[in-house]
DNA sequence: TCCTTGGCGAGAGCACCGCTCTCGTTTCGA
DNA sequence: TCGAAACGAGAGCGGTGCTCTCGCCAAGGA
């Protein structure tokens, strides 16, 4: 009987979720660096080799912790846009992701610091995580590109084209045809803008979660509101 | 005698030093979260408790890193700036100042992370870090301030004056207070400019360094290139 | 000059960490 | 039914930051 699952079977998905679970709920309280695989075996009133029959290493177990992440950080930022009703709003629909996205991070401070801070000592993203990684930023693309479709928007600078310029842009490409319209005079310029406006949005989060602007900024939201409306103008879209 | 040292006084500077050489060392091969302070008393012959008299704790001994660090790459920026001959190039100016500060973050990868990753666990930089800090973006501002001062300039986008941006950017014309100008109708605007084109800058190096551009850019310094030239546009630095 | 003070290095020790191994026990499946 | 696999517990290894105590020796005042 291959489709039912066992009692053990059972078991072990509900012990190595109890694990995830008490792991998730140590890094809501401090960073992934403190993140004690004892610590979250005796959460869950385990001896701590009994952890390793689930997760064969802490940085196994950080992997799952990164992954769930990305998710519920994508997950806020489609949710977010899904809410906008007009479709063609997609100012407000690139508002409402960014400030999602903020959102998340300021209410998950370590998580954004798993996320994108400095990668945990000895510590190397495996291949499964580079989708959930992408979920944001493939959406803030999804809306660009449709407004420049649907032509709502105001020419955006003109490029500069230095040297180099398709070869950076090469794999850019890869975001739009993913996303189903390889073919547009301007999507590498554009994707390449909107790739640029994202690390914008990560290095603001980052700095104001890290504590590199106290002192240059005193109010986050308006400055936070003022990065993502000129980033909208950079991108074409009206104000 | 409170001029001349003591032979004993020389001697623990000397020793201040030499762990600090040896901690910098060891961080030029691993993650500031990987840096032991017994590993380091190894290298300088000591056992561990003995540089306790020199350093109270582990984190007193990464913020020395942290402003040998900062001061490195201050050094690195200014003296990349100065090397301009012509100090009416602004463009070639910031791009000096861009390229070096990749160049520095490059080559010292643990040391970026130490700067600009997610602190380390229970870590708070003081005070003492934020002159050092600041290095290099103000002299990004001093180049742009006096580009703009001299009308070397193509105008910047038109400011989009959301809700509560002259609260936002109260605290950044400070940088233009210290630096001796504070009159004049545009500086809080090209200032905030500044601070995001550094932010998009930090942004765009934590991606590469960070492993977050794998996949998406295949030519980085093509990439980075382009970034920094997008950016002086955005600041008004003609091509 | 003596002698006290204080800085110094070494060592032991504490509590914690990631991880491995072994040992009974329980459960599954052939 | 019975062997194999999975499981939880425990001990143990080498590592960590940090504290405390112990002798030693130089510096400086009496």
């Amino acid at each position: 009987m291959p489709a039912s699952k066992t009692a053990r079977q059972r078991a072990r998905e509900d012990i190595t979720a109890e694990i995830l679970a008490a792991a998730r709920a140590r890094l809501a309280e401090a960073g992934p660096g403190e993140l004690s695989l004892r610590a979250v075996a005796r959460d869950v009133g385990m001896v701590s080799s009994a952890v390793y029959r689930y997760y064969p290493s802490r940085n196994d177990l950080l992997t799952a912790l990164l992954i769930a992440a990305y998710d519920e950080l994508g997950e806020a930022a489609e949710a977010a846009d899904d809410a906008v009703d007009d479709r063609d709003d997609h100012l407000g629909r690139w508002t409402a992701v960014c400030v999602a996205t903020r959102a998340w991070s300021l209410t998950h401070p370590y998580d954004y610091a798993l996320l994108y801070g400095s990668p945990v000592p000895g510590y190397a993203a495996p291949q499964d995580t580079v989708g959930p990684a992408t979920r944001v930023i493939v959406r803030l693309v999804t809306i660009i590109v449709a407004a420049h479709q649907a032509g709502a928007t105001s020419p955006v600078a003109p490029s500069i084209a230095p040297a180099g310029v398709e070869d950076a842009v090469a794999d850019a490409i890869e975001f739009v045809r993913v996303l189903g319209n390889p073919e547009h005079a301007d999507l590498p310029e554009i994707t390449t803008r909107t790739i640029m406006a994202w690390t914008t949005i990560f290095g603001t989060l980052s700095f104001e979660l890290f504590g590199h602007l106290v002192g240059s900024v005193s109010d986050y939201d308006a400055y936070f509101a003022q990065v993502i409306s000129r980033l909208a103008a950079d991108l074409g879209l009206p104000a």
